[in-house]
DNA sequence: GTAGACCTTAAACATAGGTTTAAGGTCAAG
DNA sequence: CTTGACCTTAAACCTATGTTTAAGGTCTAC
C-alpha cells in the first residue's frame, strides 16, 4: 500500500508516518521503482496501536521497543527466536506498566468515590 | 512557605513551580515585602496531585482545567471520576491489544521451534 | 561587612513529537 | 502534453514541558 492509503486507513498523516520511519518506530518501507514507499497493510494496526499507547502517556521510545524490526531479512531460526523472545519480553514489560497505570487509576477512582460518599 | 520549602516538600524543582505559575496551572503566590513568593502549604498536595495525574497520562492543560475549582477539592468529584474512567477504558484497551500482540509473538516462536526440531 | 544560601526575572536552551514549506519527481486522465 | 493528485527530500517551524543561565536582590551568621 502507498503511504497515502495507509495514512487514510489508520487516520494519521503521511508526514507522521514518515516521521515514525525516520525515528525507527516503524520499519522502513519497501520502495517501488519510482521510489514510492510500499507498506504492508499490517501497518494500519500498528499505527492505531501507537496512537492508543500515546494517549495513555507512553512515549514513542517506549512504544518503539515493542514495535521494532518485524519484517527483516530471514535470519537463522535461532536468531529469529532470540529476537522474538526479546520482543516478547518488551511486550510483557509494556503490559506490566499498563497494568500498573490501570491500578493507579482504579485506586484514584476508589479514593474519589469514598470522598464523595463521605 | 517559601518556594524552596514547598519544592522540597513536594519533591519538585523550584523552576517547575514557577513554570506552573506562569502557565496558570497553580494560582499566583502572594508576595512578601521582599518580593519572595509565599505559598500556602496546601500547594504541596496540589503539586503531588499534578505529578500523579501526569503519570496517569493527563496533560498539564487537562489538569489545569480540572484544577480551576477550589483548593480543598481541586476537582469536582463526579468530573474527576468521569475523566479517570475514560482513561481507564483506554488503558484496558491497550492491555488487550498488547496481549494479542504477545500471543502472536508466542505463536511465532512456537512455530519456529517446531521448524527447528523438524 | 562579607560569605553563603536563599530569592527574583527574562531569556535561552533542551527534548519529544510532530507539521509545514519549498522544490521537485511520477502517473493517469483528458 | 498538460493538469491534478499523488509521491520524494531536507529543513524550518511549532507546542508541550520543563531546565539552565545570566544578572541581580535579600537575609542570616560570623
Amino acid at each position: 500500500m502507498r503511504i497515502g492509503e495507509i495514512a487514510k486507513a489508520a487516520d494519521v498523516t503521511t508526514s507522521r508516518i514518515r516521521f515514525y520511519e525516520r525515528r525507527g518506530i516503524i520499519s522502513p518501507a519497501a520502495r517501488g521503482d519510482n521510489g514510492y514507499r510500499d507498506y504492508p497493510s499490517d501497518l494500519i494496526n500498528r499505527l492505531k496501536f501507537i496512537e492508543l499507547a500515546q494517549q495513555l502517556g507512553f512515549t514513542l521510545r517506549e512504544i518503539a521497543t515493542v514495535q521494532s524490526g518485524d519484517n527483516d531479512h530471514p535470519v537463522s531460526c535461532e536468531e529469529a527466536i532470540e529476537l522474538l523472545t526479546v520482543k516478547l519480553l518488551s511486550v510483557e514489560e509494556l503490559i506490566a506498566e499498563a497494568k500498573q497505570r490501570k491500578q493507579k487509576i482504579e485506586a484514584q477512582i476508589e479514593k474519589l468515590k469514598k470522598t464523595q460518599s463521605a
